[in-house]
DNA sequence: CTTATTGATGACAGCGCTGTCAAATAAATC
DNA sequence: GATTTATTTGACAGCGCTGTCATCAATAAG
């Protein structure tokens, strides 16, 4: 049966729900907060009554009586729409779920007052914690106002793993590498490198991972297919551009993310030269454009919304110790990442060194 | 000189600005309110002690008194990554300046129970008003419910625009009208069209527009080269399939979004067929791809964030009507949109009817 | 100068809920 | 059965603010 109408008054409170369960208001709110000492058969039938009058506690209400909190932040200085929606997806769900608000703020990590104004947006919206987004998430000067305020937070892919305090962070330097492994693999040797924006954590561990593999292959990094990219398409367009003039040229370019491979992609295009079979380009992130783009990049899937998801339990965890059904998690969580071939890389025309082992 | 911290006893209080300026806080709430009947020299002391002690009024305890609802919600079916972020930002902007929270409700427009879902959303979060995007601004059933529960809704982009209440809308009619124009200047007479998605408003007008286009410069519509679409990359994929398989191909083609433009550009490069030399290809909506693809596409843009914000604004204008600073809303408003010129789009190859004016 | 009228201010209740603490009841102990 | 102890419940204050209404000062009218 759907909800009862009353006389018309505005939203049902918690008086009606006690009124109609024949017990005290306080005896409801503990039902409402599982609370501990309430009988069974009491709790079912406020249960019951909450359910047959359809009542919702008032937020405001509870956030102003209980002086608590209920409110996630988060910041994020856009990266991406991509990344941003899936962030915000997965942040959104699991604050549903443990029946938090998010409260967006887009934010400019290089604005000098960003720790103020992070501070300013805690203290006036009351936010019981809050989520860093990269490159957000590694403005030392906020990290340590925030450890100063003590107020709970988490970063997502934060540079530093080494700090104490919640991240989420994906295994960047290993999913380099294998990119790396699997252009080497088809049987490239001058493999190009786009690294990202040195703000930006992911870039450094992208860049090591591209190293090892490198390295454990017995390939030498060469200083000059190493390029210093932006993790923009127009940064993508200008590494190309000192990439593809070199006297010899890379058989392959693995840019530190999609929008940059897009970038030398374009370029190659304009270039005539042809991808695949003459450039290989891979890319890094599978962001929507990967598929749209001719050829469709080989690029390597982040779990971003699982990470904002886990981002979310490891903040209640922590603001609900002794909430059900959350288990204890581990300060640190590092979640699994996916290669996706496409079109964009096969085997290097005719110059290399080396054929793709065929022991498979 | 920054905040003046007191005694560690928690934030600051109204109370606190109170005694500060010397005045109840009742005074003070006025302020605050911008109410009328405070002496000026009175509201003068009041704002600088509101100033000095860095006060911000507790949200929760505003609303729980006031009786007052300050969260606006945004009901949308992600249409695209990007379409959505600038969605964010125009509201979430206009938000922060009006002093309302948004909610972010991410939906299924084709789920039956939606009414009944966003019923339930607004009464439990207590919401003062609702933005809905294409294509929830769409379904009938919900406007209907709305309509019912009297709550204040904008529409951003529906497809009628006779049905009273608040909309915002862009002219797809004309836009689409003008991007054909600027094929059939460069000298194309059969131009392909991908229809969009059809629960969508703006494939309508989109459509409307391409056939204005045609009939004022006495072109024939021809149903071959008018396919059906669904906004998607994939589904440019499939109607590039049909237009491009035409025993005589269209020499441009317009598909009504971006991403089913770059699903067309996508299947050229496949087939071999150079763009634009061969085929021109147009977009719609300027989405982030459109500049990344090679080569960039032609498209048209539109004022989203623009038309976010002033969704905001139609909205304030009813829940607040004598808001200091906001003039007097028409309830539809109309944007402007601007034709992006890329490279994706040239004369046609040979065979073109007759060679673009050269009158300019 | 008195009285009506308006403008400026404050006292106070109460929004719907939770925290505290006391009361009532049930269970365990002697 | 009486007493202690644990469990369950409720009365009540008060979170920080706004709405109502009374008060008081300032100005206009008689």
């Amino acid at each position: 049966m759907p909800a009862v109408k009353r006389g018309g008054k505005g939203p049902v409170t918690i008086d009606d729900v006690a009124a109609s369960a024949g017990v005290s208001i306080k005896t409801v709110s503990r039902v409402l907060n599982h609370e501990p000492n309430v009988r069974e058969a009491t709790r079912a039938r406020v249960r019951q009554a909450v359910e047959q009058l359809n009542y919702r506690p008032n937020p405001s209400a509870r956030s102003l009586a209980g002086n608590r909190a209920d409110i996630i932040g988060l910041a994020y200085d856009n990266p991406s729409d991509s990344y941003i929606t899936n962030v915000l997806h997965g942040a959104l769900g699991a604050c549903q779920e443990f029946d938090y608000s998010l409260l967006l703020n887009p934010c400019d990590y290089r604005d000098p007052c960003l720790p103020q104004q992070i501070t300013q947006l805690i203290e006036n919206r009351r936010l019981a914690g809050l989520i860093l987004t990269p490159p957000v998430s590694d403005v030392a000067e906020l990290l340590r106002v925030l450890d100063q305020l003590e107020i709970t937070y988490v970063s997502i892919a934060p540079i530093d793993r080494e700090r104490p305090g919640l991240y989420v962070v994906m295994n960047d330097r290993a999913g380099a590498r294998d990119m790396t492994l699997h252009l080497i693999e088809l049987g490239h040797r001058r493999i190009g490198f786009v690294k990202g924006h040195p703000d930006h954590g992911a870039s450094h561990h992208r860049f090591q991972g591209y190293c090892d593999a490198l390295r454990q292959s017995g390939i030498a990094i060469t200083d000059e297919l190493v390029v210093q990219g932006m993790f923009s398409f127009e940064s993508g367009l200008e590494c190309g551009e000192r990439l593809l003039c070199l006297t010899t040229r890379p058989t392959a370019v693995f840019a530190s993310n999609d929008d940059m491979a897009a970038g030398i992609l374009h370029l190659a295009h304009q270039r005539g030269i042809r991808v695949p079979e003459e450039l290989s380009i891979v890319g890094y992130d599978d962001t929507p454009l990967s598929r749209v783009v001719w050829p469709s990049l080989t690029t390597l899937r982040q779990p971003i919304q699982e990470m904002a998801r886990a981002a979310v339990e490891q903040l209640v965890a922590i603001l609900r110790p002794n909430h059900a059904g959350l288990k204890a998690h581990a300060p640190h969580e590092t979640l699994r990442y996916e290669l996706v071939v496409r079109q964009s890389a096969c085997p290097p025309p005719a110059g290399a060194r080396r054929p793709p082992r065929d022991d498979a």
